[in-house]
DNA sequence: TGAAACATAATTGTATACAATCTTCGATAC
DNA sequence: GTATCGAAGATTGTATACAATTATGTTTCA
């Protein structure tokens, strides 16, 4: 949506793209054409090409020369990897950033949570998997480290890809236990067990992915995007 | 340099002018004429303009709208946060290459050493500076985890301004020693020892960084590229 | 002399046109 | 009936043209 701001920048475009990927409603290998995508936004492909470019360089589209642009399909392995990097670097984070947190910071975190809840109860699905992101995001600018926040950012973003693919029991609401449990150890500005928290809750995160079958579901451009 | 490639697409130019921001042929803060570049590389400007987008994704070059394009200027606090991010991966990634580290992986390596030394000797010190990135580089490699490599890969990158920038003895051959010790490591697979080598090692650079001032040297486009 | 304002030039931002490549689908041969 | 080849169509890759913005240098006024 958001067809006509002020400045369409490709930013922006590859920003709405990034949040219908995160949502699920732009599903792993589908095709981004450039003239469709071109028309929903009201810019030449001029725009649109960057846009996609961005978006490559973070992981959640792959470019084929002379085929075109789709959403990332990450590999098992991939998978793996990105969950491992993770659990190295946001245990560190959830430490630093306990270390640091303010009553603000603490606040706002636990909007994300209430948030994540109202969207679980009104069956948004693919809301709540954002909102769930955005929690961990929120840790990383917390503990104030920009470089690792942005590598965090990433590997959500393709977190978000992974679990559309390889998530099979998706009802489960298995992250708002954990992530009750780090925001006590925040409150109490528990550094340690932040750090141990953060740990086991990707691990948990990746043992609960099946990473033996593909999940499958397209839906078309406009239908993701001009809602 | 390396202007008639049989497919001089984006990927190739914004290779070689990484390529020259590591050896420190373009300085921190050189401005990058789109039309200039084309003129270089024999291209239009919208190819010189991804290559651009991607060295400002990968944080090499700074893209100031409706202003151009130039070579980035880590902050004194982004280089401190490069090296903190390099401190966390890196060692474990020692780690684990010198756990699986074949025998050919470790000539690898040796090759790099040897040839670094050689450009030191032939006083090249960029092409040296680049060649201590590739050794960095290449157990990223030997750790088979690609996605932490990719993280590894960019962080080196932005290392080698941040050194452009920061590092006034320039003279001194500090690493030699460092990367020997690791070698030694991986070659008696050693994984905890090169975990610790690698830490000690990059707190090393960081500490040998005068966060105080900054250089300033610069260069035409055409002179540091068509060499 | 110094500063502000304007005109001109240079550079970047975007759209469009054309070329190259791939996909699709039908015809033909076996 | 299947497979192969080929032509038409569609899509991406690149170059160019034009618009918008910024930089520069001159003029004018205090």
């Amino acid at each position: 949506m958001s067809a006509p701001q002020p400045h369409p920048i490709p930013e922006t475009i590859a920003a709405d793209l990034a949040l219908a990927i995160h949502e699920h409603r732009l599903a792993p290998g589908t095709k981004l054409s450039e003239e469709e995508l071109g028309e929903i936004y009201g810019v030449s492909r001029t725009i649109i090409r960057a846009a996609l470019q961005r978006l490559a360089h973070d992981r959640l589209v792959e470019l084929r020369r002379n085929r075109g642009a789709f959403i990332a399909q990450p590999t098992v392995r991939e998978a793996r990897e990105v969950f491992e990097a993770r659990a190295l670097l946001e245990p560190r984070t959830a430490r630093s950033a306990a270390e640091r947190i303010t009553e603000a910071d603490l606040a706002a975190l636990q909007h994300h949570i209430d948030d994540e809840h109202a969207a679980i109860a009104a069956g948004e699905a693919g809301r709540a998997l954002h909102l769930s992101g955005l929690f961990h995001r929120e840790i990383a600018r917390i503990a104030d480290q920009e470089t690792i926040a942005e590598f965090t950012d990433q590997l959500i973003a393709r977190s978000s890809l992974i679990i559309a693919l390889y998530w099979q029991r998706r009802g489960a609401l298995c992250e708002s236990h954990a992530h009750h449990a780090l925001m006590k150890a925040f409150a109490a500005r528990d550094g340690a067990l932040a750090e141990e928290l953060m740990k086991n809750h990707l691990l948990d995160l990746l043992s609960s992915l099946d990473l033996r079958h593909r999940a499958t579901a397209y839906a078309s451009l406009r239908e993701a995007l001009n809602g």
